[in-house]
RNA sequence: GCGCCCGUAGCUCAGCUGGAUAGAGUGCUGCCCUCCGAAGGCAGAGGUCACAGGUUCGAAUCCUGUCGGGCGCGCCA
């Protein structure tokens, strides 16, 4: 099923077209001024322009098609030229029927037979996830469920940081402290034993150690160099070690990310693409894409048009080690082939833009990426009240985990203010608060436009008033016990009928989801979605002070509205699962 | 030095492929619970859209410059 307003869009295009003039021109909005009419057309003032006519006279023209389609409840030309359009009640409750019974509701199938990766999360091996990968991780797994829903195969990849120099800065501390002698026993072939030397809590600390004491004895940071490239190689030891620190960040990881609701299809890594790197070498240099400058074996990137510097892609330094830049490239190969995707987008902080436009002109230049788009969505960074980046009181990174906890634990101060969940079960109030904290920061973080950065407030965020997180969900529960009570007391529901200007309004936002899910896949803009399920829940809030529901004697009445309160319900839990939000059945 | 992004209400932010009176939340003032969860609703005050030019019938939106802020710029990821 297309939107309404795609249904208005194609009716104004017909009617330009039969008149002579670009379909295009057809585009029908919602309207600036709904005080005036529910939809607009400014058509006819372009198409003025271009004929240099009166643009009253081309709106006229246009008017007079679009009166005689019964459709429209109004059709009127207003100031220089605009088409103000109304919709027929029982045509709008006729759409709204069709969408509440569209099990997707109305989800615009812009995705259809179309492959999207998405690479987001951006975690190290190792290392404990930190705010820095709040927005990638929560950007990104909005962007996965919104692809879905259109219709996309979606594939998202962790593409986890495994390969690099941190991995021989641990082996060779873990060397240095002989807590596991058997892996670096050079006659020793194996096998290795099943179980980690070394557990999450441990590494945590160790790679802190390690990489302090490479920066400080630069013979510590040659041991790591030489042990990265003895990894690489494929020193048994080593890599039995590394697997070891795979699995065990792995679950770590998947936990962390599990408690905010986020999986990935796929945990590729750095590593996983390393036997493709040496082929896709050889193959570049083959056909001279890869050159070498300065010691290094470069891919030049830079085109005639450009304004500013851009540097060559890097693929082999000159002590003959790969670069992210280079497994980045080979893991486009790989994704294409095991893939074949139509996209693929990078979620991944802005300040990397120039590292992807880099890639992705190296990847085009060898014609690695087949038939993908490769997009760079970056994101701005999260700050702290003083506009710098976020840390904790005493200065350091803050870990994912501790933030968390922190917003729990705030959600539950403010539900114990309010007085809710009181008498529920610890375990039921633990999730509750949960559910909010949780929800009070990924709305706070998507509801903020992608590429700009954002101040964090834990006062505000978890505010039950206003435009946040707990206030949708909150709204979210009020119709869940509306709907409760209604089933209690055997009250019938039945679809929408419109007999007011509250209920028109709320069918009006309801219809307008499909275009908030089509513009928000569009620019990858999951503020989008925000913005929508507010105004949704704000529409509804007005609907429902204005009207008696479970009190309303007129039983068909009461059914419609009932009918109306079951639809917002569904479109509000939708889209925060779409943004990734839990609504707790009651609190 | 070169380049990218940004500057909108006291505060936090939308709006930016040009279009009618620039929006929301918060804060402030006032009104509304003998009825479904008032964590709500209604109303009001609050803006030279950083500044200066330009294009256009029309600019927060496009172009140029200035000022202010953030970020990036070959062998880290």
């Amino acid at each position: 099923m297309s939107s309404l307003i795609a249904e208005l869009t194609a009716i104004a295009g017909a009617a330009f077209a039969a008149e002579g003039l670009p379909q295009e021109l057809g585009t029908v909005q919602v309207s600036d001024r709904p005080d005036l009419a529910q939809f607009q057309c400014n058509g006819a003032l372009p198409a003025a322009k271009a004929a240099k006519q009166n643009p009253r006279a081309i709106a006229e023209k246009i008017a007079a098609r679009l009166r005689a389609n019964p459709l429209f409840a109004k059709v009127e030309i207003a100031g220089p030229g605009f088409l103000n359009l109304d919709v027929t009640d029982a045509a709008l409750a006729d759409r709204t029927g069709a969408l509440a019974a569209d099990e997707t509701l109305g989800a615009p199938k812009t995705g259809a037979g179309k492959t999207a990766i998405i690479d987001f999360g951006g975690a190290n091996v190792a290392k404990p996830m930190h705010v820095g990968h709040l927005r990638s991780s929560v950007i990104g797994d909005s962007l996965q469920r919104l692809f879905r829903a259109n219709g996309w195969h979606v594939v998202s990849d962790v593409h986890l940081g495994d390969w690099g120099l941190q991995m021989g800065q641990l082996i060779s501390e873990i060397g240095h402290r002989g807590v596991a002698p058997i892996y670096f026993d050079a006659s020793y072939t194996g096998p290795y034993p099943d179980q980690s030397p070394v557990t999450m809590d441990d590494l945590e600390e160790i790679y802190p150690a390690a990489s302090a004491m490479c920066k400080a004895d630069p013979a510590r940071l040659e041991e790591a160099r030489h042990a990265t490239a003895e990894l690489q190689a494929g020193r048994p030891g080593y890599r039995a070690l590394w697997r070891h620190f795979f699995e065990v960040s792995r679950v770590g990881l998947e936990r962390e990310w599990g408690s905010l609701g986020i999986h990935f299809d796929l945990w590729k890594g750095e590593s996983s693409v390393d036997p493709l790197v040496a082929p896709m070498i050889e193959d570049l240099k083959a056909r001279h894409i890869a050159v070498e400058s300065e010691g290094a074996l470069v891919v030049p990137v830079e085109r005639d048009s450009d304004k500013k510097e851009m540097p060559p892609l890097i693929l082999v330094k000159q002590d003959g080690a790969v670069l992210y830049g280079t497994t980045d490239l080979a893991t486009i190969v790989d994704r294409v082939k095991e893939q074949n995707p139509d996209l693929i987008l990078y979620v991944v902080d802005q300040r990397q833009h120039l590292h992807f436009e880099q890639v992705f002109r190296a990847a085009e230049k060898a014609g690695l990426n087949g038939k993908a788009h490769l997009e760079h969505a970056g994101f701005g960074t999260m700050n702290g009240a003083d506009g710098k980046p976020f840390k904790t009181r005493a200065g350091g990174v803050m870990k994912l985990y501790d933030l968390i906890a922190m917003m729990t634990a705030e959600a539950m101060t403010r539900l114990t203010e309010a007085g809710l969940a009181a008498d529920y079960p610890p375990e039921e109030r633990d999730d509750i608060a949960r559910k909010v904290g949780i929800g009070a920061l990924k709305f706070a973080d998507l509801s903020n436009q992608r590429q700009s950065d954002y101040i964090f407030d834990l006062q505000r965020f978890t505010r039950f008033e206003g435009r946040t997180g707990p206030y949708l969900q909150y709204a979210a529960v009020r119709i869940q016990s509306i709907l409760r009570k209604a089933q209690e007391q055997e009250f019938a529901l039945a679809d929408a009928s419109i007999h007011s200007p509250e209920e028109r309004k709320l069918v009006l936002q309801i219809l307008a989801l499909p275009d908030a899910m089509a513009a928000a896949e569009a620019k990858r803009a999951p503020n989008i979605l925000a913005e929508y399920v507010f105004e949704l829940a704000q529409t509804f809030s007005r609907f429902y002070a204005e009207h008696h529901i479970l009190s309303e004697t007129d039983a068909d009445l009461r059914a419609s509205r009932l009918g109306l309160c079951k639809l917002t319900l569904d479109l509000l839990t939708k889209v925060l699962d779409l943004l990734g939000i839990e609504v707790p059945a009651r609190m």
